[in-house]
DNA sequence: GTGTGGAGACTGACCAGTCAGTCTGGGAGG
DNA sequence: CCTCCCAGACTGACTGGTCAGTCTCCACAC
């Protein structure tokens, strides 16, 4: 039908404007934090106006939201997509922490909106956080669950092990976003990944998954 | 603007005063973040009032670095003592570890500041942050390189490693500051050094530091 | 009276969010 | 092909609330 024709060539200039204030709205906080954002400084960075923000987004907290969670989604099908490439449990994991570090090395704004810039105040904010990282903790947790049923790890508390890598490896690219060691970051994803294999007494591939 | 320098009064009754501002702001800044803080409700909270509030203080911000200071200065006191009691490497490792936890348990109106707020609270406070992190990062890597000269463990980037280790046992004071779990906090002091150690590759010794 | 610690009303900058109005593209009717 | 018309995308000056920081006054001590 004519119909999904027509609305694909009418959309695009629509979203165009959703996403340039997006995409500004990441430069934007990333560089001064939410609280330190203004509005304008979205509006001026997009080239567009308040009134098409307010268009486009209830409120800045809004703005704020979306830009998370546009990017936590994405992120979590990268990992799923290199998990299913992987061959092994180790090799998983190794796809797992690469394809975190590697996303955060090609979207520096989005890791320090994520990572640094997260508002403190506010119920809404602290409760998608609090779930936002439980279900990346989840994720890492159910590998490590599988290697103590498959006896090739000890049984510990396979949910404080996630949480420690997942503090690791957030550690690791504020380090990085501070003050830019390693260059590349990618550089650490090796020595990183056998860090925290040997945590929990496993022991790295001889040739890391890519 | 106002240079009005941070007053310490010379009377006790007197410095009783800037006690109950600074432990409210604690809490308050706890419960809220510093953004979402208001200095009238620390006024509030303290039962003085806004004037009491500038006499000892320049600004809502040099109350938040006072707080932030104190406590950083108490904390690698504690440290440095507990080390020195510790018998053997591993020993002070563990000395360490275990001392970083239980002063965050027995606060964590200000471990909740230090490790949440602070982190996303804006550009200003950042240099500061960078710099006390990387002294702990320095300690934790004294400790490492130690290892690697003595041959207890092999050559490898100890700074990556003591980055690790900060990162993890933030995350995991940050569980139990969101969740509650494990209560008492001091039981993931085991597991938790168990973790770091064989991280690197050095084995725990039997009974840990008290 | 003079100094010190404190109270709390007040000011003014700042900024999220609003709204009355403009502009544009495209569809219906000729 | 050419009006005319409308929806709805977009504009930006404006508003109203908020809050850090100031100012004036007071109570009490010496």
């Amino acid at each position: 039908m004519a119909t999904a024709v027509e609305r694909s060539s009418k959309t695009p200039q629509r979203e165009d404007t959703r996403r340039k204030i997006l995409d500004s709205a990441a430069q934007v906080f990333a560089s001064k934090g939410f609280y330190g954002s203004v509005v304008d400084d979205i509006v001026k960075a997009s080239g567009t106006s308040k009134g098409a923000v307010y268009f486009y987004f209830e409120s800045k907290e809004r703005i704020f939201f979306s830009l998370v969670e546009d990017y936590v989604t994405t992120l979590a099908q990268e990992m799923h997509l290199a998990v299913q490439r992987a061959r092994g449990l180790v090799g998983q994991v190794e796809a797992a922490v690469a394809t975190l570090v590697r996303s955060f090395h090609t979207n520096p704004a989005l890791a320090r909106i994520v990572l640094l810039d997260w508002p403190m105040a506010g119920a809404e904010f602290q409760g998608k956080r609090i779930a936002l990282k439980g279900m990346l903790v989840e994720v890492l947790r159910g590998y490590l669950d599988r290697a103590v049923e498959d006896r090739r790890i000890d049984a510990q508390d396979t949910e404080l092990a996630a949480y420690v890598w997942i503090g690791a490896i957030g550690e690791v690219v504020v380090r990085w976003l501070n003050t830019g060691r390693p260059a590349p970051l990618e550089d650490v994803i090796v020595p990183l990944t056998r860090l925290l294999l040997s945590s929990v007494g496993l022991a790295p591939t001889a040739s890391p998954a890519t």
